[in-house]
DNA sequence: CGCGGAATTGAAAGACGTCAAACTGTGTGG
DNA sequence: CCACACAGTTTGACGTCTTTCAATTCCGCG
């Protein structure tokens, strides 16, 4: 399920920011060839194993991060010990946005897959955000995606049944390929998303799959009825 | 229960902005006096009563507005047609920074008490926020909270028993004088911010007062035992 | 081939939603 | 001033969904 390669490679990249492959999409979309150039403190690209911490929350380090491949949850621990995940970050999401503003992380960023990011230095960002007019605009829209997103990630995901929850997510996590697949998690992930049981989760997929909605193509991958979904997610 | 006092004065206040009493804690907080000058487009002073709309989803206005007196909730209709409020705007906070970026509003955004507040020309705070950096910094602020607060909302306040929500809203709503009192809304508000239904949030609140966890002490006021409730808030 | 963690399943209890009725307080009109 | 109508709240009864705790199966890996 996982390939395993690890970079070691603390690399002081500006020319791989200019031929980066995500960079059309990416934060420093914007930049000009010469704002590079300017960079002193340097960019490290850095991958994770799934399972691996990124960062804890509370933590104080003037760095953010874009994801270059892979997937990233943000979780928070509840006062009984149990995990919810308030959201996702994938390719090209940043984050960490908070320590632009000198705070410390509001979450625990954890791999759920392989991942591959860049780390960015607050100051380096700071700095050109305010010479880049341009740079600092994508900053604000990443900000307002995340909130955008968060409100979604409640009114999809937290609300209705279990049944509905679920359909919306994994409508959510297909892309709009045909035929329509996708990368579910594990059980307790599912649920820790959903606000909902390990064992709730399990029944609700296995059931799905016993009706033909779902259909599995490999682990914890499933090709999806994705009309049968939609029906699911606003309606029994 | 509402004092009706609707202000119809539409003025164009810089002064007011000086002496406003919330000034110290609001979005202009950092303005220089010479700031207040280059403001041609005026600032408008309004007030809601309680049930009033501010703006619509998907309404594109190049306003945002703070909130001076009273309380606004932010809600997405679901496609069931019931409604799940998202945020809750209290005096000094901002709503609407969507349309800096020359966006629609994400939310409906509906008066829960009789409210007053001013309205900002999204041009404005742009050039202002270019101009001054402690302006802009403290809209990264801003920003951030509202995050910050979504992401409280998600684990607080739709994770968990009905009875953990609720104990937790009510909290939430209790400030910290003593003795602790606090307004409580509509149980159908309730539902819709706890992600339950009308009658659990009735029950659940009837019970509480039967316990004595709750005292009512006026219209939907009720004196409160917060250890009690904190108490609850995460065990049962 | 057996081990261990994850997923699935079962049974029973409890929580929550649904539908409907009774109750309360408030404002209105007689 | 009282009776009534209305909207919101409370309560009841019942069914369904979800959790809980436990047992079992599945699957990848050593």
């Amino acid at each position: 399920m996982l390939d395993k390669i690890p970079l070691k490679e603390a690399w002081t990249g500006l020319a791989d920011c200019e031929q980066c492959a995500i960079r059309k999409s990416a934060l420093f979309a914007g930049l000009r060839l010469e704002d590079f150039g300017t960079i002193h403190d340097p960019i490290v690209q850095t991958a994770l194993c799934a399972g691996e911490t990124l960062y804890h929350a509370g933590e104080h380090s003037p760095h953010l991060f874009t994801l270059r491949r892979g997937l990233i949850k943000l979780v928070r621990y509840l006062p009984d010990g149990s995990q919810r995940i308030v959201r996702l970050i994938r390719p090209t999401d940043v984050t960490g946005l908070e320590t632009l503003l000198g705070k410390p992380y509001e979450h625990h960023a954890v791999a759920m897959q392989d991942s591959e990011l860049c780390r960015l230095p607050a100051d380096t960002v700071n700095r050109l955000s305010r010479e880049n007019p341009t740079l600092h605009r994508e900053l604000l829209n990443r900000w307002q995606q995340a909130l955008a997103e968060a409100d979604q990630w409640l009114t999809d995901l937290s609300t209705g049944a279990a049944r509905q929850r679920i359909a919306r997510l994994i409508l959510r996590l297909t892309p709009s390929d045909s035929p329509p697949r996708c990368q579910l998690f594990s059980r307790e992930e599912i649920g820790a998303i959903l606000g909902i049981t390990t064992e709730t989760a399990s029944r609700i997929i296995a059931d799905l799959r016993r009706q033909g909605i779902l259909e599995a193509i490999g682990p914890n991958r499933y090709q999806v009825d994705t009309a049968a979904l939609a029906n699911l997610s606003d309606g029994p």
